[in-house]
DNA sequence: GGTCAAGAGTTGTATATACAAGCTTGCTTG
DNA sequence: CAAGCAAGCTTGTATATACAACTCTTGACC
């Protein structure tokens, strides 16, 4: 159906063989926040430290200034620096963290940030659920749920465990995914729409269990979300996300 | 020190005598951001209807299409706009995302318990500043500050520290107030509304001195939410809320 | 010597322009 | 008529330019 236009496209823009078909051509802004974020994460450029201004960038880069502007307004935006009218640009203090104003992704987030993601499956089956989890899920005591528990990896250290229960009424084939392959968060979202969520945080200390999974010791203080979300039949699921404090952080920007 | 320049800004732009301070001029792209922020708060622009696309908003805001296309950028950015090359800029189905992390009183949050709230003032003083808070603050690197610390307690029991420090020169009596009788977060709000916030929060182990104010151990996990607010002026403030994670959670809703 | 002024450097806003790239529509053509 | 193409619209990237506004340093003047 659509072939002809990529067929028109190939022979335009991806006349060798052998190329890659994604990101064939870089923007150029791009680039420059690549090169910027590389330098915060390897440490070469510390925090408040100052980051080269607009017009050194665009000799740098030879791009044009707007170009250079676009690269560092994006990252100020996006949290990683901070810039003072007059003054400069300067790496901001706070670096990885998520908005919690938005239901994410975490290998989108992970893969953001430049870092490998990957999964491991740990559980996926169907089990009866006990009266707090029923509620919650709008089922009764004693009902079939299914239950997966999934950890998160960036760059090869683990960085959240994922456990989850999934009303099997509104999701049937759950069991049949391959959580290595999508999170569950994003089969959900394409089997069940997303119209509400709510969200618990607390700090805890991690269980020895999954003080292993984490592969941090028993008195790391740890991020625990609880999220339980919503599509328009009902309630989907219920997700327990443990990450160690030290490695996770949530944040948000509100506007007002 | 400073007034001269002050005098010469207020000569060169502030000409008519009882002129606001504030805001005499407007950027464009905001203008357009405001126009189109309330065309979708107002419900005249539904879910996924079609947005003016740059070339219109050019014409009727009489702008450049790069400072049209800027005010959709933002928006994209912020969630209110979705964009796609080719097929034109339309409302996010994602709209009151209103509630996380909201930005709140903690006296009215025990309140509303049916608790009873009070607060004591440990300390509040000018200091000067390191350069981390400088640049948080957009102050400079040993200018003066306002600093207070608060303990708040829920029935007599502590249940959050806040260390807040406030930018002097957007809120000048801040070192005349009495926090035990309004919370730092009211006062400001009072003398400088808030028009935009971040928040990191994050599990950490207390301190020797936090875990004595708190009473809690030092294998307690606490939350700890470190908020920059703004108002329009600049950034008004910097706080440090840590609470015990066995007594204190973040809650939040949204709602696409 | 302290005050003020000027200048250099920085980010912020705005415009005009050009071309690339993706989607939609409708027309042409076989 | 249907397939395929092209035109026209959309957003995406990039440049060059100009001026405004803020900060800091330097130096001159009183």
């Amino acid at each position: 159906m659509r072939l002809y236009i990529q067929v028109r496209v190939y022979s335009a823009h991806y006349p060798v063989l052998g190329m890659t078909m994604t990101q064939v051509k870089t923007a150029k802004y791009r680039v420059i926040k690549q090169h910027i974020c590389e330098k915060i994460e390897s440490g070469q450029w510390l925090e408040h430290s100052k980051v080269p201004s607009e017009n050194e960038l665009t000799e740098q880069f030879s791009v044009s200034r707007m170009t250079a502007r676009r690269a560092l307004q994006e990252l100020t935006e996006q949290g990683l620096l901070v810039r003072s009218q007059g003054s400069g640009t300067f790496v901001a203090n706070f670096k990885s963290q998520s908005s919690l104003l938005e239901i994410r992704n975490i290998a989108d987030e992970i893969h953001e940030r430049g870092h490998q993601y990957h999964a491991e499956q740990l559980i996926l089956n169907a089990v009866k659920v006990n009266e707090e989890v029923a509620i919650l899920l709008a089922l009764k005591a004693g009902d079939i749920a299914y239950y997966s528990s999934v950890l998160h990896f960036e760059n090869n250290a683990p960085i959240q465990l994922e456990q989850r229960f999934v009303n099997p009424k509104l999701v049937a084939n759950y069991l049949e995914q391959d959580f290595t392959q999508i999170t569950p968060h994003a089969y959900l979202s394409s089997e069940a729409p997303l119209t509400e969520a709510t969200h618990e945080v607390e700090a805890v200390l991690a269980s020895e269990d999954i003080g292993r999974l984490l592969a941090i010791s028993h008195i790391t203080p740890c991020l625990q979300v609880k999220r339980r979300t919503w599509s328009s039949q009902g309630v989907v699921s219920l997700a327990t996300l443990t990450s160690p404090g030290n490695k996770y952080r949530l944040g948000s920007h509100l506007i007002f």
